[in-house]
RNA sequence: CGGGGCGUGGCGCAGUCCGGCUAGCGCGCUUGCAUGGGGUGCAAGAGGUCGGAGGUUCAAAUCCUCUCGCCCCGACCA
C-alpha cells in the first residue's frame, strides 16, 4: 500500500504542485484539452470561500444575479480594446438546433458586454444608481497552455459588475472591492496579498485603471490572486448606458467590473503546502479536524469509539467541520499519511492510552513532526480546538508573510534587479514609462507586478534609465 | 504555431536500438488469515487485440509509411 512519495517542492515545485492538486482528490484533468473538474473536496474548498467571499459583498451592498452563457459575437466589437483584448480567446458557437447560426455566438469569456447591455436597458435614472451586481458562474478562454486552477479554458468565479452616476463613486467602488479581495485573501485564505494599480500595459482590456492583489508562491513566483478595474465611461459609451441626473441631463454611467476565481485555490495551494502535501487554511478548509480512533482488537474498538463517537457529536455541536476516520482497511498511519496530504489543518488521535488518561492527541498540519504535537484532556475538546485553529490559521499567514517580506529586496542598481528577479521580487523606483518596463521584461522575463497602493512617499531615480520617478513597484516573474 | 518527450491491464512503468515461443514488473483491485500509536505482512486470484490504419516478414509492442491523442518548454493570459 506504499504510495509513491510526492516530488518536494525544491526538486521540482510544477510537478509537486500538480501531483498535490491531483493526489489531494482537488481537481483531475478533463476529456477536453485544458479544461479542469473540480472535484468534491477541491469544490468544497471553493464553496466556503465563496461562503466568506459573499458574506462580504452583501455586507457591502452587492446582490447576485445570472447572466447567460452565450453572447452574440457583436457585442465584442463595440468596445475597441475589448475585442482586442479578448478575440484570441472566444471560444464560438456557429450552430444550433443543428442547423448554422445567422450569427455566432461567443461563450462568455467575461461578461462586460452583455450586462452592459442590460445595464442600457436597466438604468434610466439617477434614482437607479449605483447597480451593484455580482455573478457567481464559469467562463471560457481559449487559453493555449493550461495549468490546474492557475488558468484552464473553464474556470470558476464571481464577476461584479457595477454602475455609479460618478467617478468618485466608481473609484470608490474600484478601491472597496480591492480592499474586500485583499480582506479575504489576508484573512481567510491566510496569503499575505500585496494592493496596488497595474500598469498600463499588464491592465485589462477596455479598463482606465486595474488594480490587483498579488501573492508571492513558494518558488518566489508572483501570482495575480483578484482584479478590479474602473472602466471609467468606455463601457457606458460602447452600450448607450446613460441616465437622466436632477438636472434632467443625460450622462454617461461610470462602470467597474471586478473578479476573484479557483485561481486563488491554487494560490493557496502553492504558498502554504509542504512535502508531505496541502495545508488549507482552518477558516475555509472542507475538514478541519479529522479523528483517527485506534484499536487492536474488538474490546479495544468498542470502548475507544464509544468516547471517539461523543467527542465526534461535541466538536460537531461547536460547528467545528470534523470528520470521523472510521475506515477498518487501512491502518492508523496510513490515515495519518492521507489527511496530511488532503491538508486537514488538525489531526485527533485516541486509542487505548488516551482511554486510560482520559486524554486525545492532537497533530498540528501546519507544524510538522514533534513539534506540533500535544496530548490535551478530553474535557473541553471542543473550546480547545477551535482556539488551536485560530492559532493555525494566524500562524500560517504569519509564516507566508514572514516567506514573503524575505524575499523582496530593493536593488540598488539595474544588475541588482536583474539578480534579484530570478529569485525574489525587487521593489524599485519606476519612471513609469512603457520602454523601461518593457526592458526589464526582456532582460529577466520579470513584469511589473503592481505599483502598490502603499507607497514610501518621495521620489527616486527609476532603477532602469536613472530618471525621475515617483513611484516604487514590483518587479517579478509571474504565473 | 515552433522546440522536446510520450502512448503497453484502473494507475505508474520495463521491454522497442538489435523482430522470435503463453508480453513482464510495481501500485491498486478481489478473497482469506494475521496486523493496527506514522504510508501493514503473508498467501491465492482477476485483469492487456501493446493509441489507430496500412505495409515489410515464416514471425511485429519492436522495422517502414501515414494518422490520432496527450504531456513538457516558448509565444497568449485571471
Amino acid at each position: 500500500m506504499a504510495e509513491e512519495k510526492l516530488p518536494t517542492r525544491n526538486e521540482n515545485f510544477s510537478e509537486w504542485y500538480n501531483q498535490l492538486v491531483l493526489r489531494a482528490e482537488m481537481a483531475d484533468y478533463a476529456p477536453v484539452r485544458g479544461c479542469m473538474v473540480v472535484r468534491p473536496y477541491g469544490w468544497t474548498l471553493w464553496e466556503n470561500m465563496q461562503g466568506e467571499l459573499d458574506r462580504r459583498l452583501k455586507e457591502t451592498g452587492h446582490v447576485n444575479a445570472a447572466f447567460p452563457i452565450l453572447i452574440p459575437l457583436s457585442f465584442f466589437e463595440k468596445e475597441k480594446e475589448h475585442v482586442e483584448g479578448f478575440a484570441p480567446e472566444l471560444a464560438v458557437v456557429t450552430h444550433g438546433g443543428g442547423v448554422k447560426l445567422e450569427e455566432p455566438l461567443a461563450v462568455r469569456p467575461t461578461s462586460e458586454t452583455i450586462i452592459g447591455f442590460m445595464y442600457a436597458k436597466w438604468i434610466k435614472s439617477w434614482r437607479d444608481l449605483p447597480v451593484l451586481i455580482n455573478v457567481w458562474g464559469s467562463v471560457l478562454r481559449w487559453e493555449l497552455r493550461t495549468k490546474l486552477f492557475l488558468r484552464t479554458a473553464e474556470f470558476y468565479w464571481q464577476e461584479g459588475h457595477t454602475a455609479h452616476a460618478t467617478k468618485d463613486d466608481a473609484l470608490e467602488e474600484m478601491y472597496r472591492i480591492l480592499d474586500i479581495y485583499a480582506d479575504f485573501a489576508i484573512n481567510e485564505a491566510a496569503i499575505p496579498v500585496i494592493k496596488g494599480r497595474k500598469s498600463e500595459t499588464e491592465r485589462f482590456a477596455g479598463a482606465q485603471i486595474t488594480t490587483s492583489i498579488e501573492g508571492m508562491m513558494q518558488d518566489k513566483r508572483a501570482l495575480q490572486s483578484a482584479t478590479s478595474h474602473y472602466f471609467g465611461q468606455n463601457f457606458a459609451k460602447a452600450f448607450n448606458i446613460q441616465y437622466l441626473d436632477k438636472n434632467n441631463t443625460l450622462q454617461f454611467c461610470e462602470t467597474t467590473s471586478w473578479g476573484l476565481s479557483t485561481r486563488m485555490i491554487g494560490a493557496i495551494i502553492m504558498v502554504h503546502g509542504d512535502d508531505q502535501g496541502l495545508i488549507l487554511p482552518p477558516r475555509i478548509a472542507p475538514i478541519q479536524a479529522v479523528i483517527v480512533p485506534i484499536y487492536k482488537n474488538d474490546a479495544e474498538k468498542t470502548k475507544v469509539m464509544e468516547i471517539a463517537d461523543r467527542l465526534f457529536k461535541e466538536l460537531k455541536l461547536a460547528n467545528i467541520r470534523v470528520k470521523m476516520d472510521d475506515r477498518e482497511e487501512v491502518t492508523p498511519g496510513f490515515k495519518y499519511n492521507d489527511w496530511e496530504l488532503r491538508g486537514v489543518p488538525l489531526r485527533i488521535e485516541i486509542g487505548p492510552k488516551d482511554l486510560e488518561k482520559g486524554s486525545v492527541a492532537l497533530a498540528r498540519r501546519d507544524i510538522p513532526g514533534r513539534e506540533g504535537k500535544s496530548f490535551v484532556p478530553q474535557t473541553a475538546l471542543a473550546s480547545h480546538i477551535t482556539r488551536l485553529l485560530t492559532e493555525i490559521q494566524s500562524s500560517m499567514l504569519a509564516r507566508a508573510t514572514t516567506f514573503r517580506d524575505a524575499n523582496i529586496h530593493e536593488p540598488g542598481n539595474y544588475d541588482e534587479l536583474k539578480q534579484i528577479v530570478q529569485d525574489g521580487w525587487a521593489f524599485a523606483w519606476w519612471c513609469e514609462s512603457k520602454d523601461c518596463e518593457a526592458k526589464v521584461k526582456e532582460d529577466t522575463k520579470a513584469t511589473i507586478r503592481n505599483i502598490p497602493l502603499d507607497q514610501p512617499g518621495g521620489s527616486g531615480k527609476c532603477i532602469v534609465c536613472g530618471e525621475r520617478a515617483d513611484k516604487k513597484v514590483y518587479f517579478a516573474k509571474a504565473y
